[in-house]
Formats: C-alpha cells, sequence, structure tokens
DNA sequence: CGGGCGAAGATTGTATAAAGTTTCGCCTGT
DNA sequence: ACAGGCGAAACTTTATACAATCTTCGCCCG
C-alpha cells in the first residue's frame, strides 16, 4: 500500500544524452549557425554528439514538435523556415497569452526574483554594448521565458517555450538589418511596473512591446523569405 | 532550380502506424478505458498493435508532449493524472485562447463551415439523448477543436488539442457525478453567434460555456483525486 | 514476528543491423 | 543534343539484440 507515487529526481531536461543534443541543435539553430532549410542528417548530428541514430532521432522529433524543425517522410529532418504568415500567427498568440502572465507573474513577485529580472537585465546591457546581435535575440527570449517561469503556470511556460523558440528563428530570418537590437529599454520598463505591482502598466508595456518587435519585422509577401535565403545562402 | 519545397502530401497523422497507435492509445485514455496512473508497457502495447517496441516508445512519447502520458525514467509510461492545479491551469487557459479562437472562426464563416458545425450539433444532441457520457466528452472536445480548425489559425490549433485531451482527462476525473451532460445548449448558441457574425456575443458565450463546465468540476484540494481515484479502482 | 538484504525476473534504455524508399548520376535511344 | 529510364548509393524507417536499471520475491537476521 505504502509506496507512492513520488515524484523523485523530475527534472524536465536533466543532463540526459538527448537533452543534450536537443539544445545543442536549439541552440545552433538560434543563434543562427543552422540556416533555415538545412538537412539534419542523423549521422552527422550523432557523430558530432559521439551518440547512436536512436538518440538523435528522438531529439529531432521533440524539435519537431517545437515547431523548428520539419521532419519530412522517407526525407528527414530539416531546419523550420517559418513563412510570415506563421511569424503573423506566433505573434498574435505571443500578444495574447505575455500580458496574461506578466499579470500572474506580479502574483508570484518576490525579492529572489526581482533581483533574478535584474541580473538579466544586465545581462542584455551587457549584450547590447557589444553590439552581439546572436547574444541579443537569445537573450531577448530568456527574458520571456523568465517571465513565465515567473508565473508558476506550467502550461502557459510551455506554451510560450514554444513561441519563443519560433520567434527567434522568424526575427533572424526576416529583421529589418538596420534596426537596431530591440527594446532592452521595454524589458526594462517592465521589470519597473512588476516592481510596482502595476499590473495595467505591466500589461500594456508587454503588448506594445511585442507589438513593436513584429513591426521591426519584414513581412511582406511570401516571396520574400525565398529572396533573403538565397541572399543569406550566398549562392 | 526554381521549382523547390513544394509542401507535399503533409497530412499531419496520416494513416501511419505510430499514428494509429497514439490515437487508439488516446481513445482509450479519453474513453476512460485506462485510468489515470495505469502503466503503458511497451510490449503490452506493442502487441496489441502488432508494432515493435521502437514504434510504440515515439507514439508514447508524443503522447508525453501532449500531456496525457507520464514518461518516468527507468519505469515507464503511465496514463497522466492531473491535479486539481493541473486543472485549473488548464481552463484557465482555455478562458484566454477560446473566445479568441472564435473570434477569428467568425472571419472564417462559411456555408461549408456552418454546415459541418450543424451537423456536429446534431450528432452531440443524439450522443446526450442517449446517455452516452464518453461520447458526450468527446463529441464537446471535438466541438472546440472544430471551432479551432474553422479559425485557420495552426499556432492556436496545435495549443487547444492539447488542452482538450487533457480536459478530457479531467472532466472524467473530477466531474461531480450528479452533473447531466455539460451544455450541448452552449454549442448551439455559440453557433448561432457564429452565424449571426455576433463577435461579442460569441466571445461571451464561450467564456461563460467555459466558465461553466470548471465550476461543474470538483477541485478541492489536492487529496480529492487520490480518494476519487481509490474509488474508482474499486479497491 | 517484523524488517532489511540479496538474487532472480522483468522492463526500459541504447546500439546495431536489416529493409524499404528516395534521389541522383549515368547511360541509352531517338 | 536532349529526354527518358535504369541503377546504384545514401538515407530514413523498422526490427532485433544487448546492456543497464528497477521491481519483486524469498530468505536470513534481529
Amino acid at each position: 500500500m505504502a509506496a507512492k507515487s513520488r515524484p523523485k529526481s523530475d527534472a524536465p531536461d536533466a543532463s540526459d544524452r538527448v537533452s543534450r543534443i536537443r539544445e545543442g541543435v536549439t541552440a545552433a539553430i538560434l543563434e543562427h549557425r543552422l540556416l533555415p532549410g538545412t538537412k539534419l542528417g542523423e549521422d552527422e548530428i550523432g557523430e558530432i554528439y559521439g551518440a547512436s541514430r536512436t538518440l538523435v532521432r528522438t531529439a529531432l522529433q521533440q524539435l519537431a514538435h517545437e515547431g523548428i524543425v520539419n521532419i519530412e517522410k522517407n526525407r528527414g529532418a530539416f531546419v523550420a523556415r517559418p513563412t510570415p504568415a506563421d511569424a503573423r500567427e506566433v505573434f498574435e498568440a505571443r500578444r495574447l497569452i505575455e500580458p496574461t502572465i506578466v499579470d500572474h507573474a506580479i502574483d508570484a513577485a518576490s525579492p529572489a526574483w526581482i533581483d533574478r529580472l535584474q541580473q538579466h537585465l544586465a545581462e542584455e546591457r551587457e549584450a547590447e554594448l557589444r553590439g552581439d546581435a546572436r547574444a541579443s535575440v537569445r537573450l531577448s527570449g530568456e527574458f520571456h521565458r523568465l517571465v513565465a517561469e515567473m508565473s508558476g503556470h506550467s502550461i502557459y511556460l510551455g506554451f510560450l517555450k514554444e513561441l519563443i523558440a519560433r520567434s527567434s528563428l522568424i526575427i533572424l530570418l526576416y529583421r529589418r538589418h538596420d534596426t537596431p537590437a530591440c527594446g532592452t529599454d521595454h524589458h526594462a520598463g517592465i521589470v519597473a511596473a512588476i516592481r510596482k505591482c502595476d499590473r495595467e502598466a505591466a500589461r500594456a508595456q508587454m503588448l506594445s512591446h511585442l507589438t513593436e518587435i513584429e513591426a521591426e519585422l519584414f513581412l511582406k509577401d511570401p516571396a520574400a523569405d525565398e529572396l533573403r535565403l538565397a541572399d543569406v545562402l550566398g549562392a
């Protein structure tokens, strides 16, 4: 009888080997080292991480479920190439969900969390000073994930993880080349609103932040990404 | 060179063997033939579907990502047992997302879609007349999924699929035994609002519908599900 | 008589090998 | 010279075999 279902060591993405592969490939995609459309051969990745194709396959399937990898039957896995329509859907979803997330984050506000947020802001400013666009995008995504973790809602967190991953891909694909790093100031404003427990301000700033990010994108016609991809591939 | 990257036959859950397994297990869980906490042995399922453990494993991993199965390392896969806290998160997310979904569904309203919705309402009424609780829950979920498909937003659709699957599990676990089948009338009202292109009415009715479903649940303390499960297991 | 230790059995995690499919190059025929 | 088809190579898919881990049952000791 007694033996109950103890949660045990239930680390979500612990030090599994498949998690290492998944995070490695994710980082490579999000840092633009793997371009959209690139084929992800199982042997290739397996040799890099010293793992068998079995593990690589499960990692790729997870990435496919996250939406940053496409798996075509009998053809293999490729880095996803979100269309402008996909981009609009992703940002609409974020505009819907994230204001609610900050609202809940305020409920969970504590000195420890505030400290963590401000520490993150410092990292973002540093990356921006260096002009490191890759790190900027990555840290910007992590800021939003941090707020979601703070909210304590696992459902929203899971959804947002997926949206952030896709957003990073979208931003790297469609960002206007002349725009500066997107508003770190916005993040600071959101944190300030959270500190003051000003729900309306936090929601409004999150919303305008997301709107501005999308406005800085080049989401014209479906052919645009083809052109851009061709340009980037240097062919 | 030009003709590249056609989407091809990209049926999401086509007639793959792994999809058949996934859908079969999903149906069994949602129809309460597999109770929460039940162990899903790989050999066992593999023998049922005449498939090797490789395929069963991938199906189980997909179900785990959908949230209706828990996989514990070196222990196996089990039917998920959502806590009351999980239930509240799921329904909060649905209250956030679904009003927006109906809004978009109105944009996509067409005679064909209206017909399909009404046809579905007829099926629901029939199941309700039979007093078939299983079919009622299943069809209720399918109604919401239908509206999401109608909206044309793949992101929302994906999220909602997950939420519906979890909701079915939650409803079957925590439903008060004396409540009648939850409002088929509500669904009819939502369809009527969609037909009239009355956005505000549609959003409001969807919201109140979800609120009422959650209100009919027995979401008291965390120990409640333990008791109920023990009761259900008949031990 | 109760509790802890230990070995056997069962089950999952991982790797490797066989099978099927697609793709690309090459060759032949017109 | 060009179009079409044949064939081989590479890849994914699926199945099987091996290794690691956990569970369970029995036994011994206190």
